[in-house]
DNA sequence: CACAATTAATTTGTATACGATTAAATTTTA
DNA sequence: TAAAATTTAATCGTATACAAATTAATTGTG
């Protein structure tokens, strides 16, 4: 028992957390590679499957980016076909995404990829359902947190 | 019930792992600014405050980082007078990395950042061992699967 | 209405990450 | 033992991430 035992790697919570995400994506990139994905660029396909039509700052806000990270990434998304970046009219500040058809069809080519990831995850629904849960757990209480120190944007 | 349920982001394991590891590293990041480090270099630090004297090859193994990561990486804690990197003398492929007294004396100014992290994470002990446990059968299923594809390095 | 404050995206600078390639040292093998 | 194969770091190219500064548009206010 030593008085540094908490800066033990083996003692950190965060570091195999960190890990995981990783290897995880590690193992979607071959994957999205026949799809000309990276695993940001996949985040960002996802979230326009669902909602057809948003803005950069709505986008940011649900996959936590910053604008930074987006607009290069949009633009590469552009280039590639799958979505389409125009100014709003009513309010030229906000930038207005959308999928192309492209970016449409995409998704029946992404179908298998969740499936995949499952079995090399491959762990019982119970237990998804609980790392799911204490995940989001997590993620809240250190969200939550940000209202203490600085303000929230 | 949508033959595309399994590609809607709240039903992704990969998404709130990914956002979990940078939301808490966002944590860390003040914390670490007043010992001049990122989490990546705390890493690397918290491995050498365990073991004094490794090499590059070790290190990259127990971290999962790559050389191509960790030579930058090292030469910026070098910079910083943190470690000492040195060529082997029996094998002059490895490099062989050391902390300087400076780097040992950093301990004690880290030795408050594991609670503090702690305590945003907020999670009973119990959460915490079973959120630990998941985790790390995740990152072992996760990086078994290797060997069925490529060969492991 | 004019000007200050705010908002939203972009740009800039720094720091990972990692696959692929390269270069140097060592080991294996024909 | 000389050439081939392997090992190990370092380098290169591409893609995030994010804080801070900048720019442009809109809103709030005296």
């Amino acid at each position: 028992m030593d008085k540094y035992d908490s800066l033990k790697l083996k003692n950190q919570l965060c570091f195999p957390i960190y890990l995981c995400s990783k290897e995880i994506i590690r193992k979607y990139t071959p994957l999205l590679n026949e799809i000309n994905l990276t695993y940001t660029q996949y985040i960002v396909m996802m979230y326009f499957w669902e909602v057809e039509e948003s803005n950069l700052k709505d986008l940011g806000k649900t996959l936590m980016l910053d604008s930074s990270t987006l607009t290069p990434l949009l633009k590469k998304l552009e280039l590639k076909g799958y979505i389409e970046r125009n100014r709003s009219f009513t309010d030229e500040r906000n930038l207005v995404i959308k999928l192309t058809k492209e970016g449409i069809n995409l998704r029946c080519k992404a179908i298998d990829i969740p499936s995949k990831i499952g079995k090399r995850i491959n762990l019982s629904d119970s237990d998804i359902k609980t790392l799911y849960s204490l995940i989001y757990k997590v993620l809240l209480n250190v969200k939550e947190n940000d209202y203490e120190g600085k303000r929230d944007k």
